[in-house]
DNA sequence: GTCGTTGCAAAGCGTTTGCAGCCTA
DNA sequence: TAGGCTGCAAACGCTTTGCAACGAC
């Protein structure tokens, strides 16, 4: 991520005002708006650099496609509704401490995805 | 899943052997001991039918390609060593009541993944 | 002017589908 | 024998890579 160009910029831009994680085709449409010409494979190497360097975190779901969001927040995990397929974050966590692995097994990470309905769908039905 | 074919007796003992969930490449690889003509399709083919039949559990992970596992187990989640890529089974789960969702929300499932180096991996460094 | 960056096109990779022939019931 | 099942190959969607042209510094 030596130099600022156009289309980094219009792909950061597009990350930024999102305020969700974001896929790298929903990256793709929005940063076209300000460089026509982006292609894909400009977008997956840039967020890969972004990546990289910290800039952006990678938002995988099982059985999904990753998304991307803006890295620096705090160790969070998400909600995804299984009715409006939209992604919540949850705050905190607090399965870190009582993790039971098999005997010799060491842990270094953990993820947690949580199913159900949010609250507007929730009142729906 | 009306007959019973070699191939398909072959990709169900496989992985009832196996013991941890496996992915279409390992059960192919297995269940070609039994059925040497067996290609992709027909493996791809199986496990969608045995999964909608309610036979078979898909485990999918953040950003990989699902898993398969026998139904029928007690309620458990997966230890991924970050060595080996081998997917284990961590028995339990203490996270189902201390679930913490946002105000209204209605959680219905959950999905949780370590990852680390199993006891094997471990020893190695 | 350098050389990091871009965009097209082609290649990967895992998975799905079309279709003619096969084999279980 | 009927029709579900198989296997090859081709298609698929998403992502990565090769390479020549471009443009930030």
């Amino acid at each position: 991520m030596e130099r600022d160009t156009r289309q980094r910029r219009a792909i950061r831009k597009v990350l930024e005002a999102a305020g969700r994680p974001l896929s790298p085709q929903e990256i793709l449409a929005g940063a076209r708006r300000q460089a026509p010409t982006l292609g894909p494979a400009t977008v997956y190497r840039t967020l890969r650099a972004l990546a990289d360097e910290g800039w952006l975190t990678p938002v995988t779901l099982p059985g999904e496609p990753a998304r991307y969001e803006p890295a620096g927040k705090t160790h969070h995990h998400h909600f995804r509704c299984q009715r409006c397929d939209r992604l919540f974050e949850v705050e905190g966590c607090r399965q870190a401490s009582v993790a039971k692995a098999p005997r010799g097994f060491v842990i270094e990470d953990h993820e947690v995805v949580w199913y159900g309905r949010c609250a507007r769908c929730a009142r729906g039905s």
